[in-house]
DNA sequence: TGTATATACATTATATATCAAGGTATAACG
DNA sequence: CGTTATACCTTGATATATAATGTATATACA
């Protein structure tokens, strides 16, 4: 196994497919999600953010759908098995580069 | 404290300092120790090793030397002060950036 | 009433990292 | 004598994240 050229680009993706895992949520509220939960080491860009839900939903990944609350829109995305699948794939993928680079890091005496 | 965008972008750089903190060594040779030391985890193109080599250099990070063995012309690398410092500075972003992912990671019920 | 802030969607231009592919040259192996 | 490994390097394509910008409503506050 090797590590895809994906994976360093990709871990926004995996961040929002892990959010969206835990139950539907729309762009505004996992920005604030990942803020909290990552301790605030994440603060994801909406000009990040947007795209890759839109990449997701086109890949079959998530499917979104409008709703309307104190006069606000918002629109909510929703896991797909597809999307579970490829958070799953993700998952394994960090832990693997993940610890190939704590073992080359583990080498170095700084 | 925040990821820096440079975090991802700049893991390249942090393997390299690694490897180069344990000696000096040449481009050919750092490439070939990344993919043992990582269990093959990490297969760095060359196109994606001489400019951070160049750029670390530039920065003062870094410093180089010719020896000539077995008739091969090899430009070694050695780390400096500043080198060190970059390099505990991005461990340190390492460290904080795979805890929030592993934190986040971890909230997904998949 | 007016203004700033938070919420909520989105696009566009820019910077940059990585890779794939190519180029040059020598040594070693069969 | 051709292939593989070693060893340096550059260029062009691709992708991603950011900064900046745009639109619009709700809320808090002065």
């Amino acid at each position: 196994m090797k590590i895809s050229k994906e994976l360093l680009k990709g871990t926004g993706a995996t961040l929002v497919l892990s959010v969206l895992a835990g139950g539907d949520l729309y762009g505004y509220g996992i920005v604030k999600t990942l803020a909290q939960r990552s301790e605030d080491a994440f603060a994801m860009n909406e000009g990040t953010l947007y795209p890759i839900l839109h990449a997701l939903e086109e890949e079959g990944c998530l499917e979104s759908y409008w709703e309307t609350a104190d006069g606000r829109n918002r629109k909510y995305y929703h896991v797909t098995r597809k999307g579970l699948k490829k958070l799953r794939e993700n998952k394994e993928e960090w832990e693997y580069f993940s610890a190939g680079m704590n073992r080359v890091l583990g080498y170095s005496p700084v």
